[in-house]
RNA sequence: GGCAGGUUGCCCGAGUGGCCAAAGGGAGCGGUCUGUAAAAUCGUCGGCUUAGCCUACGUUGGUUCGAAUCCAACACCUGCCA
């Protein structure tokens, strides 16, 4: 496929959800277009993990996000920028992201999830700590220290810091620096933190000002700033509108991320009180949700587009998605099974191969396995959002959710066929 | 023929009188994963009527309150000597 050559940025809504925010749209980069609701193939290290580019590009993703902090570490902004920017040198014509760095604060300060699902209580924000994690990534006000996880160097990240790698590496959407949050940490330092991220925001479209004005852009990046708030209402509502307000020498910034602590069950609320605060013109990203009632949710509730490590990381553990719900490919009942994953998906892996095939593959550790079921779980994820995509501009979107959904988490195993 | 070492749960392998249904791997079985320190990680893993009982550490017999652990015989396996 030949990416449409566009000059600058912009993103003109389409068909909107009668009464709630959603829409359809198309966000226009310099490397193509994006049809939205669209679902970004995450490939953190300029790679989206054990795919072809050309397999990225048919199983339908229109968008590929890299990660600013894991590419400065390796192999470095500045041979990225030499190889001609972060496409070309992964060999993805199609727009592309980078995120800044930000969630990096949280995943390497604190650790993961096992923490997100613990009990808050007594604990100071400084001891929010998995535990036998070492921590890897300390804030302060003007910017992060990270200890790399490759070599244990010392790197400084600070808003600056971010946005000229960002530059260097030349995606079509940067990110804004901002700090990620858990839900562990305490309101108080919620509050502190969004405004601290704030402060950031200014900084960042400060910087990337500086750096279009002085630097050799390739093309038009576009800068979109995240808003923070965790599960608070007032802090998100006012987040998004210090951002939307935000504008130096006239012109403010591109888009708009929702990010970091995002109660499961609120997910939709907290979606739905910042979009209420955000310019219809401006796309708007969700950062790393992908389950398919997240989905949902989310773009009803006026999410563009949105990216996730969950299809690929789950497909190397051996999960798959169907249309009948999740499942397991290692699982005993597979050995036997001469049927594709999903009988109703059109993907390479599912024309081809046998959940027998795939069993087999896992049980013997064959890296084919990975690059199969990444293919099916990154399809079957760009497909739902296509599908709902057309069940909006098509007025159906409804249905198609309660359709979709009943079957996906109804009582019926998938791996029974 | 002689001397020495060995035989442990599906496999490999610790354990040399009670805290041993037996460490640790692996395999098997099941799960988890939401801006990727992830080809990671967790649980389970003899049976049952499961705070208890039964069956188990080559076989048979013995010592002992008590044996995978000590003794004897036998069976196989591995070295070295003839």
């Amino acid at each position: 496929m030949r990416p449409e050559r566009v000059e600058g940025f912009g993103f003109t809504p389409g068909t909107s959800l009668p009464g709630r925010l959603g829409r359809t749209g198309v966000i226009m980069t310099p490397h193509g277009l994006i049809r939205t609701p669209a679902f970004v193939a995450v490939g953190t290290k300029a790679t989206v993990k054990a795919v072809l580019p050309e397999s990225v590009a048919a199983l339908g993703a229109q968008a590929v996000l890299a990660n600013a902090y894991h590419l400065y570490l390796q192999p470095g902004a500045d041979v990225i920028d030499a190889a001609g920017g972060l496409g070309r040198f992964m060999n993805w014509p199609a727009p592309t992201f980078t995120d800044s760095g930000g969630f990096q604060v949280m995943s390497l300060g604190v650790g993961f999830k096992k923490m997100l699902a613990m009990k808050t209580d007594g604990l100071e924000d400084d001891d929010v700590i998995a535990e036998g994690k070492t921590r890897l990534a300390q804030v302060d006000e003007d910017g992060v220290t990270f200890t790399s996880y490759l070599d244990g160097s010392q790197h400084r990240f600070t808003p600056e810091v971010s946005m000229q790698i960002q530059h260097q590496m030349g995606a079509d959407i940067i990110f804004a620096f901002d700090e990620c949050t858990t839900l562990m940490n305490t309101r108080d330092y919620q509050q502190r933190s969004v405004a601290r991220t704030q402060r950031w925001a200014v900084r960042c479209l400060a910087e990337h000002q500086r750096l279009r004005r002085e630097g050799k852009p390739p093309h038009y990046q576009a800068l979109f700033a995240v808003v923070q708030g965790a599960q608070f209402e007032n802090l998100r509502r006012q987040a998004a509108r210090d951002l939307v307000s935000l504008t130096l020498e006239g012109s403010g910034f591109d888009g708009y991320g929702i990010g970091g602590a995002l109660e499961k069950e609120n997910l939709g609320t907290i979606v739905r009180w910042v979009c209420e605060e955000l310019p219809e013109d401006k796309a708007r990203h969700l950062l790393g949700i992908s389950e398919p009632n997240d989905i949902f949710t989310a773009i009803e509730n006026g999410v563009d587009t949105f990216d996730c490590v969950s299809p690929s990381r789950v497909a190397r553990n051996a999960a798959v998605y169907t249309v009948r719900g999740r499942f397991n490919v290692t699982a005993a009942a597979c050995r036997w099974n001469f049927s594709p994953i999903d009988e109703h998906c059109d993907c390479y892996t599912c024309t081809h191969y046998t959940r027998a095939y795939l069993h087999h593959l896992f049980k013997a550790r064959e890296m084919l396995a990975s690059t199969l079921c990444t293919i099916h779980n990154e399809r079957f994820v760009v497909r739902l959002v296509d599908d709902i995509r057309a069940s909006i501009e098509a007025g159906g979107f409804s249905e198609f959710k309660i359709d979709v959904l009943s079957r996906y988490y109804g009582s019926h195993s998938p791996l029974m066929g």
